[in-house]
DNA sequence: ATAAGATAACTGTGATCACAGTATTGATTA
DNA sequence: TAATCAATACTGTGATCACAGTTATCTTAT
C-alpha cells in the first residue's frame, strides 16, 4: 500500500492513524479537491469503519488547517482565495528554503541516491501520465529534504505546508499533464546539493515551490 | 475569565474547545510542568465535563505536539532534551522575528498602544510576583505582534511554537521572579515598531525569545 | 527484608446511541 | 410558474459502555 511509504508522525497503530494517513494521501494526490465535502459517517462506510477513527482523523486534519471544521456544519477541503494560497506557497517555500540549506551541509551519498531514484520515478510516472504516482512522489522527495534538515520542529511544519497547498498543487498538475512543463528541476536541486552548495539549492527549492504556485495561479487566469 | 481573552483558533462553541483553551493556557502559565501526565477522566472529572470532550481536546492539543500521547498510556506533557528545546526556541525565533518585520511595516497607533498596555501590565503582574499574570500577558503580547503581520499561517504557526516552549519559559521565570532579570525588553520592542524600523524590530525580538531560551538552560546548569 | 508474581486500578481506543443544529427536498400556496 | 414553508435527511457533538493494554499496588514466597 501507497500509504505505507507516507512517513509518521505519532503512534501508528491506531484507526485513527490509518484513517488519517490516507486522508493526508489523497489531499496530496488531488483525490480530494478544493472544496469538497466530507462526513464522517459517509468516510466510515466507505473504509469500513466506525464513525469514531474516522472523527478524530478528521479533527485532527482540522486542526492543523489542512480540512476546514465550523459549527455543525460538514468538514470540507479549505476553497482558498487567490491571495490565501499565495500566503501558503511563500512561508511554504521559506521553510522549504530554510530546509535544503541546512540539508546541503549535512547530506551523504545514501541520501542523493535516493533522492535521484525518486526523480526517476517521477519521470517515469510523469511520462505515463499518472499523475496521482507523480504527486505523491513529488511529496516524498520534499519530505526527504526536510527531514535532512534533522530539525523536527522544522520538519512537521513543512509537511504540514505542503499537505495544505496539495490540492491546488494537483489540481494544477493534472490539468497540465500533456504539456510537458515538468523540467525535471529536481535534478538540479540534487545537483547543488550533492555539491553542497546550500545557497544554491535553497534557491531552487524556493523555485521549485513557486512553480506549484505559478500552476495554481495559472489555473485562475 | 482569563481564558477568553485567549484569541479563538477555530470554532468557540463547543466544550472540546473550551477544554483546548484551558490546557493551552495552563501550558502557558507553568500550570503544567514538563512531563506531567494528563488522563481524560481525570480531567473529565476535574472540569466536570464529559471524557469526550477532554479526549478531543487532548488528541488535538498531542497533534499539535503541545502533548505528547502514544499507544495506550496516558497523555504527558512533553520533557524534551536540551537540544529539543533548543531548536524550538530556534525557530520560534526565527518566526517571531520574521513576523516583527512585517509587523514594523503595517503597524498602526492602536497597536502600539495595546502593546504598551499589555508592557504595563507586565510590569505590574512582575512586581507583585505573579507569574501566572506575568505569562500569560507576556504570550498576548507575542501573540498580538504575529498577528500583526497579517499572515495567518505563520500567525498560528508562531502561537504553536510559543506554547510549546510555553513550560520551560515558565519554569524560568517562576525560578528567577525574585531576582530583577526582567529588563522590559519589550519597551525596546514597542519603541522600535513605532519608529517602524523592521530591522531593529527582528532583531530584538529574537532577543527576547532567546532570553526565554538562556532561562531554561540556566535551569539545566 | 527483599524480590517476584498476581491482582487491582488505572490508561487510551473503539463502538453506539441520543440530540440539536444545518441543508436539502418536496409540497403547498399565491 | 415561482416563491414560501414544512418536513425530512443530513451534519458534528456529547455521553456512555466494553475492551485491551499499561502501571501501580499488594500479597506471597524465599
Amino acid at each position: 500500500m501507497a500509504v505505507q511509504n507516507i512517513k509518521f508522525h505519532s503512534n501508528s497503530s491506531n484507526l485513527s492513524f490509518n484513517v488519517y494517513s490516507q486522508l493526508r494521501l489523497k489531499l496530496i494526490t488531488g483525490d480530494l479537491k478544493p472544496g469538497e465535502s466530507l462526513s464522517i459517517r459517509r468516510l466510515a462506510n466507505e473504509y469500513n469503519y466506525s464513525a469514531m477513527p474516522v472523527r478524530e482523523a478528521l479533527r485532527q486534519l482540522s486542526s492543523e488547517d489542512a480540512l476546514v471544521g465550523v459549527a455543525k456544519k460538514a468538514y470540507r477541503v479549505p476553497d482558498l482565495s487567490s491571495e490565501e494560497a499565495a500566503k501558503l506557497f511563500y512561508v511554504r517555500a521559506a521553510l522549504e528554503g530554510a530546509s535544503a540549506e541546512i540539508a546541503a551541509k549535512k547530506v551523504l551519498k545514501k541520501d542523493i541516491k535516493y533522492l535521484q531514484s525518486l526523480s526517476l520515478s517521477m519521470d517515469y510516472a510523469w511520462k505515463k501520465n499518472d499523475a496521482s504516482s507523480f504527486l505523491e512522489q513529488n511529496f516524498l522527495f520534499h519530505s526527504y529534504i526536510y527531514s535532512m534538515a534533522q530539525n523536527p520542529v522544522l520538519e512537521k511544519m513543512a509537511e504540514n505546508l505542503y499537505i495544505r497547498t496539495g490540492p491546488w498543487l494537483a489540481q494544477g498538475i493534472k490539468n497540465l499533464s500533456n504539456s510537458n512543463v515538468w523540467e525535471k528541476s529536481h535534478d538540479g536541486i540534487i545537483k547543488a546539493l550533492s555539491e553542497k552548495d546550500s545557497d544554491l539549492a535553497r534557491k531552487l527549492i524556493e523555485e521549485d515551490s513557486s512553480w506549484g504556485k505559478q500552476l495554481y495561479q495559472k489555473e485562475l487566469g
